[in-house]
DNA sequence: ATGACTTGGTTACCAAGA
C-alpha cells in the first residue's frame, strides 16, 4: 500500500495535477492540506471518478484537511477531539480515516508565525490534542499514522540555514518538545529518503529562487506506531512534483508499506 | 529593502503562508 502526504496549497488551482500525480505515483492514500476551499467547492466528482473517496473537514478560505482513499474508507473523525479555538473558531485542521486497515490523521498544525505572537501558543496547544488523540489511537496492534503538514522542522538540520532561523518559529525547542511528546504516545518518524541533495526538504518558499537554489525546510512529517513503522519499506520525498509551472510550495512524502 | 510569490476574498488591495 502506498500512502503519501501532500500540503496542495488550494485543491482548486492544484486539481489538474492532483489528477495527474495520483495516477502517476499510482498512490491509494493521500492525506491532504490547505485544500483553501469550503465543502461545497471540494472536487469529490473528478476524484470518485479517479477512483477516489474522499474525508473531508474543510470551511472556506483557509486551512482544510482531506484524507482520500481507493482502499476503503471507514470511521472517519472530523476535527480533533479537543482541538483549541484561535479567535473564536476550532480550525478545519485535522480529519481521521481508516483505510485499507490503517488508521490515518490528516493535520495541519498551525504556523504559529511569531514566537510571541499568540499563533504560536495556540500551536502548542494544538499539538497538545493531537499528542491526547495519538495517545488514545496508537495503542494496540493495528497500523496507525499521523501525517501532514507539522509546521516544525525537528533537526537543526531540517532547514536550509540554522542561522536565518534564530528567534523564528519552526525550529524552537517548545517545539520540539512537542513532538518529542507525541513520540512518546508510541510514535516514531518515517524518515523519507531524499531524491537529490542530502536532506529530503519538503518545502520551499516560492520567493527568491528558494527551490533551485534548495532553500528549502522538511516539515511535512510522519509519525507511525510500531505495526505501522515495522511495515514500511520505502519512503521519499517526491521533489519531482515542486518543480514546474503551477507547482504548492510543498512537495508529497511518499511512504510504502508492506502488503 | 520590514519585499522579492501565490492564494482566495471584504479585489484593482489585503491577509496569510513559513
Amino acid at each position: 500500500m502506498r500512502i503519501a502526504t501532500w500540503n496542495v496549497n488550494s485543491i482548486t488551482v492544484r486539481l489538474e495535477r492532483l489528477l495527474s500525480w495520483l495516477e502517476r505515483s499510482g498512490t491509494d492514500v493521500l492525506c491532504l492540506q490547505e485544500l483553501k476551499c469550503g465543502p461545497e467547492a471540494f472536487p469529490a466528482e473528478p476524484l470518485r471518478a479517479a477512483g477516489y473517496e474522499a474525508a473531508l473537514h474543510a470551511s472556506g478560505r483557509w486551512n482544510g484537511v482531506a484524507v482520500l482513499s481507493r482502499v476503503g474508507l471507514e470511521a472517519v473523525t472530523t476535527g480533533l477531539p479537543g482541538a483549541p479555538e484561535y479567535e473564536g473558531v476550532v480550525e478545519p485542521r485535522a480529519v481521521g480515516a481508516t483505510c485499507g486497515g490503517v488508521r490515518v490523521w490528516s493535520v495541519y498544525v498551525p504556523n504559529g508565525r511569531e514566537v510571541d505572537h499568540p499563533h504560536y501558543a495556540y500551536k502548542l496547544r494544538w499539538l497538545e490534542a493531537l499528542r491526547e488523540t495519538a495517545a488514545a489511537e496508537a495503542a494496540g496492534g493495528a497500523p496507525f499514522a499521523v501525517l501532514g503538514d507539522f509546521n516544525v522542522a525537528p533537526r537543526d538540520e531540517d532547514v536550509w540555514d540554522r542561522a536565518a532561523f534564530e528567534g523564528a518559529t519552526h525550529v524552537t525547542a517548545a517545539e520540539r518538545a512537542a513532538l518529542d511528546a507525541l513520540r512518546e504516545t508510541g510514535l516514531s518518524e518515517v524518515m523519507p529518503r531524499a531524491l537529490k541533495y542530502d536532506v529530503p526538504f519538503t518545502y520551499w518558499d516560492y520567493r527568491q529562487l528558494c527551490f533551485p537554489k534548495n532553500r528549502g525546510m522538511r516539515i511535512d512529517l510522519v509519525f507511525g506506531n510500531a505495526p505501522f513503522t515495522a511495515a514500511v519499506k520505502d519512503a521519499y520525498v517526491d521533489r519531482e512534483e515542486r518543480k514546474g509551472k503551477g507547482a504548492s510550495d510543498h512537495a508529497p512524502v511518499v511512504v510504502d508499506l508492506a502488503g
